[in-house]
DNA sequence: AACACTTGATTGAAAGTTCAACTAATGGGT
DNA sequence: ACCCATTAGTTGAACTTTCAATCAAGTGTT
């Protein structure tokens, strides 16, 4: 080691491996810093005003959408990109707030769907307030629209490559 | 409530609050959908050839960026955007495998500085060919050099707008 | 010097997430 | 009809993160 107190691990070529140029790692680190206070701030807020977290809300949203407000578990799960065991435990704690209600699948005897109910409902709505009006002064604001453009892009594309694994 | 089996929660005007068109609901979609399966892929790729979680990587690699490899507690929790608390507990658990060491703080009494071990730094050098190359497929090669640049921007605006928030 | 006030860090309990093991129902294939 | 493999979902323990309380050391005021 003797007179390395920092070896430039970011900017060499070792190995096989081709490392990240100066201004790709600063996108990398700006895009791990800007993601990780976004969603925390969007997090906190929902948190504050409505006692719900961002994944609870975005649980909330797809149930919203459903027809009968209502989708299973598994299908849940993917949706949002949760493991079931969390699916599992989130949902018992929002049946526990009255805000899902669960209940026997009536085609496939091991499925359950999970259920909006009217006050989940009545929270969702009023929670959307506060989370659009972040996604706005947080990120819409802070893009041109071809920027917003290209961030779709990307994230689509990563999507897709990433999007349909399993737990 | 009767007959609105899905009221257009994302899409319609109410009270003051600006919504979000259709494609802007897209993107925004795509964000959470799509940096959500990035980061629990580069996850998972560094715990399963290293133990390491994205958390843990990401302080060890500002450990070794920094002189004599030492950087005090409540700087590196600004540096990843963690509570003090989680410091404490994350640097604990590092301490336990050998990664890195706790020091009493010479200039002030109160603080201790977190050091990347020789070990830390071997485990790091070998998990940073792992990130780096997930980097490089699952972001880089599914953005072009342009898309890639707005994403930096708008994520520098975002950390420069909520960067700097306590807990 | 004594006082309050702030800051750095830790602690332990509560809350949330992951992981592996488990039960139960389904869907073939024979 | 009977197996066997697969799928849906749950469970509880281990682990991680959060939250509020605590302690110790620095700073500033009078």
């Amino acid at each position: 080691m003797s007179e390395s107190p920092s070896v430039d691990l970011e900017l060499t070529e070792v190995n096989d491996t081709p490392w990240l140029s100066r201004e790709q790692q600063e996108v990398w680190r700006s895009f791990l810093g800007g993601s990780t206070v976004l969603m925390d701030q969007l997090d906190r807020d929902l948190r504050r005003e409505h006692g719900l977290s961002m994944s609870e809300y975005e649980i909330l949203v797809r149930l919203s959408e459903a027809p009968a407000r209502s989708i299973r578990m598994a299908e849940l799960a993917a949706l949002v990109a949760h493991s079931r065991s969390r699916i599992t435990h989130t949902i018992a704690r929002l049946e526990k707030a009255g805000i899902v209600g669960r209940d026997q699948c009536s085609t496939d005897g091991r499925g359950v769907t999970a259920t909006l109910t009217d006050h989940g409902f009545a929270v969702l709505a009023n929670a959307a307030h506060t989370h659009v009006r972040g996604v706005h002064t947080y990120l819409l604001d802070n893009s041109t629209p071809d920027e917003f453009a290209a961030l779709g892009r990307i994230m689509e594309r990563i999507s897709a490559q990433l999007g349909g694994r399993t737990f």
